[in-house]
DNA sequence: TTAAGTAATAGTAACCGTTACTATTATTAT
DNA sequence: ATAATAATAGTAACGGTTACTATTACTTAA
């Protein structure tokens, strides 16, 4: 990744300005409106050489595309299974566990994969017509599709 | 799933008599030993059936094929990211941050999928010409890939 | 300031894992 | 046995991704 490109640029700006987990048709979308005639081989391109020099992060999420995140702090991630958005959740990881790991089975964990699915609180509310909760919009953000 | 079929119970007693957390290939040819022309559709069906009714689970493993799992049981997995064998692990996640997070963000977790990236001690042996660690084998079973 | 060298690109074909389709076969209930 | 229909073998199609190729655009050094 030597060279400069508009087009890597671009695509590391929108995925920089969104804090939505997007996935490649959404982030192809969004860069067309700046660069009409982009290559979808070229987002692609970009998006792993990005991932790879550790500008942004590829996410998997069982059973569907892949996504990137332009959030490379340490974080977790919250996803939704009923509106499939996916919220950050910054609270550490179990740090002991590792050891915990390696002493017992001499597997060395180098990477942690943690994801949490269930419903936020918005499905919650909408899938039961119930009591609302009261949360903390600090420790979470984003999620907004 | 009503009725009986020769072809389903073959891939499921492929899968039960195995620790490795096959992929589909895998099963694939094994099953073929048993019946020469079973179909690879065929065989992603039962796949799909067996895990809906709760008989098998599926494993989703970053960047790769789908991998399934004959014990259904509670537990993690270890993925070695040198050879990538899967090894299971008995050991609880901590049932209090699903608690905490539902306090805190509003968000219910209804699934935990923790997986842990790492190098079996194998691999590590290899990589490094060092010292051997003594682990204990109750702890983890299977990998034999 | 050209020219050479070579990343990066647009466009498109190929790939791979998986699912869908269809005609045929096997299982079950009467 | 017969009828109803679930399951199958074989194969086509699909969606996401990667690979290929000719062209374009940076970069460096005469
Ligand atoms: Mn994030
Ligand atoms: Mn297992
Ligand atoms: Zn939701
Ligand atoms: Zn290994």
């Amino acid at each position: 990744m030597s060279r400069k490109s508009i087009q890597r640029d671009a695509i590391l700006q929108v995925i920089k300005n969104t804090t939505s987990h997007p996935g490649v048709d959404w982030i192809y979308d969004e860069v067309r409106k700046e660069i009409p005639n982009i290559s979808l081989g070229t987002v692609y391109r970009n998006l792993r050489l990005l991932a790879q020099a550790g500008e942004i992060r590829e996410l998997d999420i069982p059973g569907s595309a892949k996504r990137f995140d332009g959030d490379t702090s340490n974080h977790r991630h919250l996803i939704c299974e009923k509106c499939g958005r996916i919220f950050d959740l910054y609270e550490a990881v179990d740090p002991k566990i590792e050891a915990r790991i390696f002493q017992k089975t001499g597997f060395k964990v180098k990477r942690q994969y943690l994801k949490l699915i269930g419903l936020c609180s918005d499905c919650q509310k909408q899938e039961e017509q119930l009591k609302t909760y009261i949360y903390d919009n600090s420790l979470i953000k984003g999620g907004e599709k």
